[in-house]
DNA sequence: GGAATAGTGTCTCTAAGACAGTATCTA
DNA sequence: TAGATACTGTCTTAGAGACACTATTCC
């Protein structure tokens, strides 16, 4: 076994994650913010990131899952690498690469009120220090990507929905409307998702729709068609 | 400013880069591997990789085409990052960060008979050290995926090509025929080719293929349908 | 009953695949 | 001319979208 000084060592790069949480409210995708403590650029709003930590994470999925956590008190039921952005200019620390990760939730399991928690528009987002503008563009075109063909936007419903509801949901994700009938087809192909017996919704001056439960070997794992929820 | 050192500092992860680069040879696609020359598991076959060199890598993807060029000789037209493995368990010497790409190339523009480079079939790779065995899985899948839509998979072929030729490259990836007409139809939609005028194969006893080359604005950039290739 | 939205049956139209025909080379 | 593969015209079929009809609630 080497000594890890057995090559010429590079310790000038610095090792971080990043988080890109995303939700859906007012049915526009939203991204969470949080004010920075420290400098570089203390006070701006930025991703939620950190250090990793060698000896406590495991893997860099751990160090976004406990960034997050420590940082904005949430646990996401999906949480997915997007890429890593590194160089020698984007962070005025020196050479630095960031191990991205997005997540996605549905608006009510969002904390409420906590400091220093904002969530902007991805339509229309604020400056944002280092590339997270750039970062923030890449998760929303992976998000409506993979919307096309799986069943990633339940994320941003709760645990329950009726087929409307997820429909809007698609729709707002995508920006483009779908067909009713094809999109039921869709879902059934899906079958990523079962009728709560009995349960519909109430209340409103028209007929109640069923509502809907996740399937429970999808609760964390996506379902895809060959050929794309919209056209 | 803050000093570098505002912050504990976490100075224990280790930055690589590593590259999968795969070709087609014999119609079934195969990983260039390379002999390591360094502990831990020198000796061993293993993905081209290094660290990253803060004073002289601008970014991961520089530093990923610098070790391809320098290790073996070449200068793929298409070099993507594919994912960033991490963790405490993935290399002997510690915790780990390697930002992987992936890149295709053309068989006949490999270097010959050099030093230590081979080729594997992907379908029956040899047990590879670090997890560079589901690295490699993780590209193919990757090539696979994007060439049902897209026009990854010219960068396998060489500059020029006939119909036929490009038809057969992509059932090699996908593993699966193609219909004729519809490939054809397909390959017209993503309007990257373009006939060289009177150029026809020959020598063969039977009618000769019309010869194609890329057009300028798709060398170095891909072309999608929204459809898929098959199916 | 009227208004509103949920859910379904069915027709149309687009596009993918099958198949067979014509074209053009070598031996 | 025979054999082989390149290329193309056209029919069939599967699936997506349009549209309209029925269902069920509250007022």
């Amino acid at each position: 076994m080497p000594k890890p000084s057995a090559e010429p060592s590079f310790p000038t790069v610095i090792c971080t994650v990043d988080v890109v949480l995303m939700t859906l409210k007012d049915d526009a995708l939203h991204v969470v913010l949080l004010t920075r403590k420290n400098a570089p650029f203390a006070g701006a709003p930025a991703l939620p990131g950190g250090y990793i930590h060698a000896q406590e994470d495991r893997t860099a999925w751990d160090a976004a899952a406990r960034v997050l956590r420590d940082k904005t008190g949430i646990v996401s039921p999906y949480l997915e690498q997007l890429a890593t952005y590194s160089g020698a200019d984007r962070d005025p620390r020196g050479w630095s690469a960031s191990i991205v990760y997005y997540a996605l939730i549905s608006e009510e399991l969002l904390p409420e009120g906590r400091e220093g928690l904002l969530l902007a528009p991805v339509a229309a987002l604020p400056a944002l220090p280092f590339d997270h503008g750039e970062i923030v563009a890449l998760a929303v075109e992976r998000v409506r990507s993979k919307s096309q063909y799986s069943s990633l936007p339940v994320y941003l419903c709760g645990e329950r929905m009726t087929l409307p509801r997820l429909q809007a949901v698609y729709e707002a994700v995508l920006g483009e409307p779908i067909n009713k009938v094809s999109f039921r087809r869709k879902i059934d192909e899906l079958g990523m998702l079962e009728p709560i017996e009995g349960e519909l919704t109430s209340g409103a001056a028209h007929r109640p729709a069923q509502m809907y439960r996740l399937r429970e070997s999808y609760r964390r794992a996506l379902s895809v068609v060959p050929r794309g929820i919209n056209s």
